[in-house]
DNA sequence: CATCAGGGCCCTG
DNA sequence: CAGGGCCCTGAT
């Protein structure tokens, strides 16, 4: 059934992001799920990306510092990439990786803040990465709903064993999405058969509304917080959690944090509150403090414990997250 | 074995 | 606007 593609031609960039970037913290997001479309060492990131009918294998690799930050980044193709392909392609490897916003006002403005101050010392820098476009994007969080980490990987590979291409380059064999008319061609009996359960219903509703052009995502980059939730909204099978993400990880509004789902909420109780479970709405007015910042400032606590959970056995911890 | 609760969302009344 | 149903899986 998985072919795999070999892409043997090669061209290579140098980006400089924007001021501070932090590569480890930008490319590896430790609370996520693994996923077979990406591989990150230090200072190394590897991803698929389907762009424009072409397979894609991207490497990156950090050259800089956070405060002097620079990337080397190599595309591997199947054809030899055109001068026009990759002035397309660059501002959209800019903003998947968040190269150009602006985050040093809250590194600056909280690097003594009683809670934030450490963190932002270890980890100054780091932002919102969508690394997906959007249909991917919501795909992963489709998988999410309403399941537990192991159950929300075994989703996403068995859809990547049905549609995607493995890709090889760099001596690595990854997993590349696949184009939404794919999955329109497929039934949502068959994708019942991959144990996606009730969500085989909105994966093929959403595969229809990209085929039928009915999303814009470059559109919705330009538009305020508060229409690209009424956007996203209208989409079938995405509610109030999905856009929750959606907003932050995909179109970078720091200040975006209006809901807490339960996992998160029981992590965040013992953080901050070093209670077992206290009320969402107090947990939101703890962040009110970060005016503008919200989002980032959560996104800082919470990134900063799962990363001391690759070194340190928390056990309080391992018990919320149910791998 | 059976039963139940999840990192939601949709639909109904 | 509250509450039931939906898929699957692991915990009890």
């Amino acid at each position: 059934m998985v072919k795999t593609l070999a892409l043997n031609e090669k061209k290579s960039i140098v980006l400089e992001p924007k001021a501070p970037y932090n590569f480890d913290a930008n490319f590896h997001k430790p609370s996520h799920f693994p996923s077979s479309d990406n591989i990150w060492e230090k200072g190394k990131y590897w991803i698929t990306m389907l762009w424009e009918g072409q397979e894609l294998g991207l490497k990156f690799e950090n050259k800089g510092t956070t405060n002097k930050p620079k990337i080397k980044i190599n595309i591997y193709s199947q054809k030899i990439l055109s001068k026009q392909f990759m002035e397309n392609l660059i501002p959209e490897i800019k903003w998947r990786f968040n190269f150009d916003s602006d985050i040093s006002g809250f590194c600056d403005k909280y690097k003594n803040d009683k809670i934030l101050g450490k963190i932002i010392k270890k980890w100054k820098g780091m932002k919102p990465i969508a690394a997906n476009s959007l249909y991917e994007t919501l795909i992963i969080y489709i998988v999410l709903q309403n399941a537990a980490v192991r159950r929300s990987v075994q989703m996403l590979e068995n859809l990547f064993k049905k549609f995607d291409k493995k890709v090889k380059y760099d001596n690595k064999v990854l997993s590349a999405f696949w184009e939404p008319e794919k999955m329109a061609k497929s039934s949502e009996q068959e994708l019942r058969d991959l144990k996606v359960g009730y969500r085989a219903k909105f994966f093929m509703r959403l595969a229809e509304q990209f085929v039928n052009k009915e999303i814009d995502e470059f559109a919705l980059r330009k538009m305020s917080k508060d229409e690209v939730k009424e956007e996203m909204l209208k989409l079938y099978g995405i509610g109030p959690a999905s856009v929750e993400y959606l907003l932050f990880e995909d179109f970078y509004f720091c200040g975006a944090l209006e809901t807490i789902p339960p996992w998160e909420q029981k992590i965040m109780s013992k953080l901050i509150f070093n209670e077992k479970l206290v009320s969402t709405k107090k947990i939101l007015d703890f962040f009110k403090k970060f005016k503008g910042w919200e989002k980032l400032a959560f996104h800082y606590i919470w990134e900063d414990i799962f990363w001391r959970r690759k070194h340190e056995h928390i056990e309080w911890l391992e018990k919320e997250i149910r791998l």
